[in-house]
DNA sequence: GGAAGTGTTTACTTTTTTGGTTGACAGACA
DNA sequence: TGTCTGTCAACCAAAAAAGTAAACACTTCC
């Protein structure tokens, strides 16, 4: 039950990104050493991002990465799903419709749904731009 | 972001214990054959449940296992950390300390933690006998 | 009291996933 | 042209997940 490397790595890539924005586009080598990640592993996942539309890149001398957005407007989960895949606690969840010949009776069917909706629920309610603010936002979920 | 099979399979048997709950002990040979896992997988994840002390065992002739409790005295939370471990969405949250030297400044650990705490809040309000009910219970976090 | 049924424990194997590394290549710019 | 960057594809090792196997111990029943 973790998210791997590469989403968090995704993650605070993308948060510093934003964070040492200077409207030019930053270098895999200066985000590897702020962050104390290999390049070539930035690579491998920045390649995600940015085909995902969620970077612009250019080559060459003084190349890089730019967020190609504002920070409020990636939602957290989006970023972990191209990186994840879909954020489902069970794999027959996984597909558009339910992988599985025994779903009609599979009596622990809707207690994974209910999971896997109060996870996307809580990462899409969150913005890079929150985790900037550092205030969390009030949480009726989290609450006792 | 996965539950393990060893999580959904101990889930599963505490069902499947609780459903055909005769009064006496049920063999794991029974078990195998109506969830389709085998003996000897099921073996390793019994002795788990039980030596948290939420089965009690017989062996020999007619042995086998049984719930020690009623249904609704067990936490699908409490099921899942027996055989998942801690609930965490990142390992660095694995500890009783958050065991990281960034942590101070790391400004994605409040937003893992209120994950943690959207997981662990859902699956400790849900109990067997709701599962068995069938009934789900009405979750505001769910809910659009 | 012995045989069969069942749990207990430990160890091992296989497969999949994670977390990388390596190297060749291509565009940009000086 | 040469160097700095991103792009792409292949490869690799370690760890975890998933499952198997075997030896053993206790109980019940005949």
């Amino acid at each position: 039950m973790k998210i791997s490397t590469k989403g968090r790595y995704a993650l605070r890539m993308m948060l510093d990104l934003a964070q040492n924005d200077t409207g030019g586009y930053i270098a895999l080598r200066d985000i590897s050493a702020r962050q104390n990640v290999s390049v070539k592993y930035l690579e491998q996942i920045v390649t995600l991002l940015s085909r995902a539309g969620y970077l612009k890149s250019v080559r060459g001398s003084q190349g890089g990465y730019k967020l190609s957005r504002k920070p409020a407007e990636y939602r957290v989960g989006d970023i972990l799903r191209v990186t994840e895949g879909k954020l489902v606690p069970v794999a027959c969840l996984e597909g558009d419709t339910v992988d599985c010949e025994r779903a009609e009776e599979c009596i622990t069917l809707p207690f994974w749904q209910g999971l896997q909706e109060v996870i996307e629920n809580y990462v899409d309610k969150t913005t890079l731009a929150d985790l900037l603010d550092r205030e969390r936002k009030s949480d009726p979920c989290s609450l006792k």
